[in-house]
DNA sequence: GAGCACTGC
């Protein structure tokens, strides 16, 4: 790279890219729109020139130009890119801002950034006063914080009493995504033009298996399939290497054994047809894979030997790796569901969308023409296959996100301009929770809570469960844990069958340690030794925890401190007593945000759930209540995870008398009240009538310990939830497929 | 007696 110039860039001088040629039609187009589309596929330059461009047009004079990206390493290395073709070092008139890492300055002008970082911004300022542009980029992958991002802007324009005040001059608002639905954004921003750019991209000829139809939705059929077609392009395809998309862990660690096997058996005198090639290098890739594995991956193969990545969705947009030619795609994919029904989250394998298979077969096209083998059939990729994939905010749990709307001043969260509508009952699920965790009261207002909880990067119970601990001063226990919690797992588990029962004997012997099968407290204990530890990366290596998960609990930990010594020198901020001992204190710190999580013994080992779907769960094995249940009758837990069973993980044992006075609170409010709250139409007639039915109601059903009693009784009778169904239906499959 | 995709503040 030549430092005089910088312009020798990797991916192509700045001038001799796709986008170069319309730099003034789109710089007018910016100039002569409030909102702007611009579309174009990987390698136009659009993220890396329009700021540029802007830049030179003068747009940041009054204020800045800022880009939102939806991960943390993007934001980074264009940041990084843009700076060098400025030639300005990066932080000063080119930076960039992500969470633990905020690298800009008063010069800064051009401003890269995550976009919950964005969302985070317009909550201290919900004009963006800063701003003379702002450009979200990435919007076809359709991120949480995008999608609420896309609303906010809207707004800015379309209530003119709103956050437009409070602006000196206008804002212009600029949405970048592919080539898809943009009629639709289009439409959204009030049918404002869409710019096109073409894209540079290689073709990918895809073709259809024939073994995988709609019914082989098993697991070790499908991997077996994509080994024996990954096999076979590396025994007749020409040279280049093979990327191939599964959904997890165990299958990814199964598929590269049986690949290893056998490509044993491969002669390479008479088996390959390109006899360039001696040999395959196999490679799995997946999130939890320490990074020095993850590193090796991007080494370029020895003279002769092709590289087979195994990988999960990491390799679709998080992760670029050149010199794959061809890729091999299972149609399957692992998804996070909330299922509001049941109230919760639901971990289940899915088949990709059409949108998404098209993003994996592009994998293969980034630096020359590729192959992408489907092993479904045309009729899966009909059937089974949606066009798009369901935006995030359609399937997650929404109650942080409308916390965050009824702190924007967006009272009518049902009628906020959402892209796509998220399902009203997703709506008026996490209105309640909210309520519940009295962070909204029954007018739909925020409170002095809501107001704290908001400033929290964490889940509203998990706030709620730190903040009564501060109130308490025992905001040492629930610290670390909120920050374990909102980190990726931390207990390591091998992929050899022996070393994963080395790794659960050392984490049992950790949960022992606090000798109170609390898997809260084990938490506890295990952030605060390894930090006391001289060399915590050694203790994590020899107890089986995830070294990098516990740094990042560290930094989240810290960042949580800051934020909390900032609100306590509120003088609003609570303060409450308490006597009994820590363990008791411990706990019922934890009930304040978990109160919605409690299980009550049913049947046996089977646990019923207290929070109006009296779902049917059980002890996960790997939680330290899991011997000794038998003791315990009532639980708090943090999640519940559905695979062969419903599985609470991370749970501890309370007494009823803790929650006692908190789960009425949990059937107290009816759907049509929270309708209206959510619109905020409730006038006080409307509330005098529903208090009196509400008391008339509490009094049928006697005190709170009986309506529960009841609550049981009838879902003890009829519930299973549709993730269960789901399940079941699969496992039906299965046997019936086996039996013939 | 089971087994957890990927982001982000």
């Amino acid at each position: 790279m030549s430092k005089e110039t910088g312009r020798t860039l990797k991916g192509g001088e700045p001038k001799q890219l796709p986008i170069y040629p319309h730099k003034n039609k789109l710089v007018q187009a910016v100039r002569h729109n409030p909102f702007l589309i611009v579309t174009g596929e990987t390698g136009s330059g659009k993220t890396t020139q329009l700021p540029q461009y802007l830049y030179q047009a003068g747009y940041c004079k009054d204020g800045k130009v800022g880009v939102t990206q939806p991960r943390r390493v993007a934001a980074i290395t264009v940041a990084q890119r843009v700076a060098q073709e400025m030639k300005c070092t990066l932080g000063r008139e080119v930076g960039y801002q992500v969470r633990f890492d905020d690298c800009t300055s008063q010069d800064t002008v051009v401003k890269y950034m995550t976009d919950g970082c964005l969302l985070r911004e317009v909550l201290a300022d919900p004009s963006l006063s800063q701003y003379s542009v702002v450009i979200l980029d990435e919007v076809h992958e359709r991120s949480l914080n995008t999608d609420i991002l896309l609303g906010l802007l809207k707004n800015v324009f379309c209530n003119s009493a709103g956050a437009t005040k409070g602006r000196s001059f206008p804002l212009k608002v600029v949405v970048m995504s592919a080539t898809l639905e943009t009629d639709k954004l289009s439409a959204f921003f009030n049918d404002c033009p869409v710019f096109e750019i073409p894209g540079r991209v290689f073709p990918v000829t895809c073709t259809f298996g024939s073994a995988v139809g709609p019914k082989d939705v098993e697991s070790s059929f499908y991997v077996k399939e994509v080994v024996k077609v990954a096999l076979d392009v590396h025994t007749s395809e020409q040279a280049g290497d093979i990327l191939v998309f599964l959904t997890g862990q165990s299958e990814i660690e199964h598929a590269c054994d049986l690949l290893f096997d056998k490509a044993e058996n491969i002669d390479y005198r008479y088996d390959v047809l390109d006899r360039t090639v001696e040999g395959i290098l196999i490679l799995p890739l997946y999130g939890s894979m320490p990074t020095d594995q993850q590193r090796q991956i991007f080494q370029p193969p020895p003279p002769g030997i092709r590289k087979c990545v195994v990988a999960t969705n990491i390799a679709a947009t998080s992760l670029t790796i050149n010199g794959i030619k061809y890729i091999v795609d299972s149609g399957f994919v692992k998804q996070l569901n909330h299922n509001s029904r049941v109230g919760m989250d639901v971990l289940e394998v899915v088949p990709i969308s059409k949108s998404e298979a098209q993003q994996r077969a592009g994998r293969a096209g980034r630096t020359s023409a590729g192959k992408c083998f489907r092993i479904y059939t045309k009729e899966f990729w009909e059937k089974c296959m949606p066009e798009y994939t369901v935006p995030e905010i359609q399937r997650t749990s929404l109650t942080a996100v409308i916390l965050t709307l009824k702190c924007l001043g967006v009272h009518d969260v049902i009628r906020f301009p959402y892209l796509d509508c998220p399902e009203e009952r997703f709506i008026l699920e996490a209105l309640k929770q909210l309520y519940q965790f009295d962070a909204i009261d029954r007018r739909g207002k925020v409170t002095k809570l809501g107001e704290l909880m908001v400033e929290f990067p964490l889940h509203p119970g998990l706030t709620r469960a730190l903040l009564k601990a501060a109130s308490l001063g025992c905001e040492d226990l629930l610290l670390p844990v909120a920050a374990m919690l909102s980190v990726e797992n931390i207990f390591f588990r091998p992929g050899h069958p022996d070393k994963q029962k080395e790794a659960a004997k050392k984490h049992r012997a950790l949960a022992a340690t606090t000798g109170s099968m609390n898997d809260f407290a084990t938490l506890l204990s295990v952030f605060n030794s390894c930090k006391s530890s001289d060399r915590p990366s050694a203790w994590c290596k020899e107890n089986w925890i995830h070294w990098r998960a516990l740094k990042s609990a560290f930094s989240v930990e810290t960042q949580l401190r800051e934020i909390l010594l900032r609100l306590q020198q509120r003088r609003d901020f609570p303060v409450e007593t308490f006597d009994g001992n820590k363990s008791e204190l411990f706990r019922r710190c934890l009930c304040a945000g978990y109160f919605t999580n409690v299980a009550r013994r049913s049947v046996g080992k089977v646990f019923c759930t207290m929070d109006g779907h009296g779902s049917m769960v059980h002890i996960h094995p790997s939680s330290s209540l899991f011997e000794q249940e038998a003791e315990v009758n009532w639980v708090i837990f943090h999640d519940v995870l559905v695979t062969s069973k419903m599985f609470i993980r991370t749970a501890c044992p309370i007494r009823y008398e803790w929650v006692k006075d908190l789960l009425p609170k949990l059937h107290e409010v009816d759907v049509y009240e929270l309708s209206s709250v959510a619109r905020q139409e409730v006038t006080e007639d409307e509330m005098v009538k529903w208090e009196s039915r509400e008391a008339a109601k509490r009094q049928q059903e006697g005190s709170a310990e009986d309506a529960l009693k009841k609550l049981e009784k009838r879902n003890n009778e009829a519930t299973v939830s549709d993730a269960r169904a789901r399940y079941l239906q699969r496992k039906q499959q299965r046997q019936q497929s086996k039996a013939l």
